[in-house]
DNA sequence: ACCTGAACACCGTTCAAGT
DNA sequence: ACCTGAACACCGTTCAAGT
């Protein structure tokens, strides 16, 4: 698949010398795939210099360092959000479908998606987020300073529930993937019963999430309740 | 400070030719306080042997390449976490307790916390965390595969806590910290204050946290809120 | 404005060899 | 058992130069 968005990107086929010109959106799309593909580690300056047919340093042009080229693929992801409108439904409903948005964008690209926590605030798209979350937060009544903490961390959070889905793969092939999972849930099988009854029995689910829908859906409601929960006793409080 | 430790190591002054006999631990040891004085990307091979006084490929003796060594800095970490005695109390301080004693082992490493998420059940210290945490999800009545999902979160979720803290330093030194800090909230109070008015609000608080207690407090009351929540809902509808 | 070639300092890692 | 030296393939990045 990674070959396919090569493909398209050269705009002709294998013979193709013609390619388009080198952007910012290009090489941050490349990149994407190529971390999607096989790794975030497989994400190097001269690597997607080689599959755009361009030597490495043209990527300069466009990115002052491989930092840069991060911040470029975390800019990416947040503008793949696509943020609901404001309502007029209660502020947790609203909260719930801004992280579910969030959570949408990032799924499908596990390998990076721990690229955005530290760069919301640095991207245009990402301080959108950013301030329809804190909006919210503020709704249900929190400070300008325990807003900020709690947006910091239900950000993260939704990139925590990508990254630690049970059995995430981290750019192997399917084949080698299932392997990895039969072989991760055997080892855990096989641990001592009396000291390790718990993971004994979760080893399974450890190693695989049997329903990635099911597991994302109660993570958010895990969020947004526990959020609800301090809510009113912040409110009960004052 | 990372000098003071390397001192300690070495057992003897500046001119001390006499050093320790290498150890996976004192390996270990040094990488988390290399890490912690300059920032994960310092943490190299070639670097932590030069500070040991020794050969590069004398590490490959202990550790089998460079992910084994992170696989040892992550057991180091699980090691530092003084888990609380199982009592009689209800799950959810339990639970809370667990969750924080692996808190207050992850604060004062932020730059390797990262590290400990894909190595909780491959590290003998880290499977203990993963047990105690998934009884006490047992207890509060979940399912093998609900409590596999939802500790994965959960220590997942502490660890975002901790690298998610506003104004976290990443192994600058003190001033130059405070002075990223004062940059960046300047930067955020800067921005447009019509379509970003709760960020301009918050951004003392998004640029550094003002009482970390405070923060991490407020977070673990977030997660066993949020688990006490979904809980009860599954009581409920059981 | 956009890209190249050569060069530099740095990685992780292998392998044969030393004690 | 524990460590070294030389070598290899790979990084990111700079700088001067080409069109």
């Amino acid at each position: 698949m990674y070959r396919v968005w090569l493909s398209i990107m050269k705009k002709s086929g294998s013979d193709g010398r013609t390619r388009e010109r080198l952007s910012r959106e290009a090489i941050a799309g490349g990149a994407v795939a190529l971390a999607d593909a096989e790794g975030l580690e497989a994400v190097t300056i001269r690597r997607l210099a080689q599959d755009h047919g361009v030597s490495p340093m043209a990527l300069y042009w466009h990115f002052k360092d491989k930092d840069q080229l991060l911040d470029g693929i975390a800019d990416r992801l947040f503008n793949d959000v696509d943020l609901p409108p404001v309502s007029t439904e209660p502020w947790p409903q609203q909260l719930r479908a801004v992280l579910q948005a969030l959570l949408a964008a990032l799924r499908p690209h596990p390998a990076v998606a721990g690229l955005v926590t530290s760069r919301i605030l640095t991207s245009e798209a990402g301080l959108n987020i950013a301030e329809r979350t804190l909006s919210h937060l503020r709704q249900a009544g929190f400070s300008p300073e325990q807003a900020a903490e709690i947006g910091s961390y239900l950000l993260g959070a939704v990139v925590t529930l990508v990254t630690c889905e049970p059995g995430q793969r981290h750019g192997e092939d399917d084949e080698a993937h299932e392997d990895a999972i039969r072989v991760k849930a055997a080892s855990l099988g096989a641990l001592s019963p009396r000291r390790y009854p718990n993971i004994i029995a979760s080893s399974g689910a450890l190693a695989a999430c049997a329903s990635p829908d099911a597991y994302y859906s109660l993570g958010l409601d895990m969020l947004i309740t526990g959020v609800s929960g301090i809510a009113t006793e912040a409110e009960a409080a004052s």
